[in-house]
DNA sequence: GCTCACATGTAATCCGTTACATGATTCT
DNA sequence: AGAATCATGTAACGGATTACATGTGAGC
């Protein structure tokens, strides 16, 4: 059967213990969101598909009060998983950046709405990096409760991420100031 | 009419000069591209909406010997185009990136594997690295012909874009081994 | 004459989001 | 009693890629 990364991200989030797709959801929210981003609307299809291909076994969960099922990778699921790790060959990357497509074209702007186009972005990349710094926390109890430290890294690597872009929107800013100093200038 | 980014990305491409479908797609793919990807599934049709709009016009070019359209910017594209630029509220970001996805799961490997992931993920980026890098004299020329500098600029972010990535990498690597010759040290 | 770059377009398909519909349980 | 959270699912839609189809002009 064929499987997308998005499966992967299911079969993933069963491997650490099983869960409802409820779960996985906020699972996923809280960890593989910042760079591979689910919705219900893929996760409840997938799932039914992943049980019918045998990667995954779905139990009603009547020890819980709550009407709901709960998965759990089986072994062909977590070959799967396994197989697509270590798969070589190439590794998508997609960017879609609104801020730095506005930038790029921002020579139709005058200086001040410029900078103002740089606050917005920076902004939203602060706003994103406290997200996921109230988020440190709670991936240090699961590093110390699961020794997982994979999960502690990720973040952090989605931290500099943020961090990055707010540089580079004070750098892009000290620029333009420049520019525009020496072109205004006297 | 309703606008998309991809859109805004046509209309930002003819107000820098008219240009043909082909053309506004050799452009991007040379600098749009790597914040906000077009094809031409997406160029033609557009252009021929933005046409129907009254945002943009197209006229047959005998000039060139080959069978062509340019189209043109007009002035409610230019307008469209600016409201846009100036336009308040959320920048829409999204990162989908299956490297890092992996190493979220990369639990499910041992450390060689683990460490063969990050290779790969850091020669793809320094892959994308020298591309952009190459791309650097052209958009210098761009700079002292049309005095455009933000081309100049994107171009900078989009590069130190992938030199965190592979720094990132060389960073988890190290952790990586550090933490195995803990685990396995005498 | 051949090949490469120029050039335009469409149809199928895939992937994903959003909105909607529904209902149970827990907490206040 | 009411609100918030837990929980499952689908349908419509939108956005984008891929593959296909077709043809011309320029340079070797």
């Amino acid at each position: 059967m064929e499987l997308g990364n998005t499966s992967y991200v299911i079969l993933g989030m069963l491997r650490k213990g099983p869960k409802s797709g409820y779960e996985i959801k906020a699972k996923a929210d809280i960890s593989t969101r910042f760079f591979w981003a689910v919705s219900y609307g893929q996760i409840y299809p997938e799932l039914k598909r992943l049980e019918e291909g045998g990667l995954i076994e779905g139990t009603s969960d009547p020890a819980s009060g709550r009407q709901r099922r709960v998965f759990s990778i089986t072994a062909s699921g977590e070959q799967a998983l396994r197989e697509w790790l270590k798969r070589p060959g190439d590794l998508h990357t997609e960017l879609r950046h609104e801020g730095v497509l506005r930038f790029f074209f921002a020579d139709a702007l005058d200086h001040e709405e410029r900078l103002e186009l740089l606050h917005t972005m920076r902004a939203k990349h602060r706003r994103l990096h406290e997200e996921l710094s109230t988020i440190v926390p709670s991936a240090e109890a699961a590093r110390e409760e699961t020794g997982d430290v994979l999960g502690l890294l990720t973040l952090e690597t989605g931290i500099a991420y943020q961090e990055l872009f707010v540089e580079l929107c004070d750098r892009l800013e000290r620029r333009l100031n420049e520019i525009e100093s020496d072109s205004g200038g006297s």
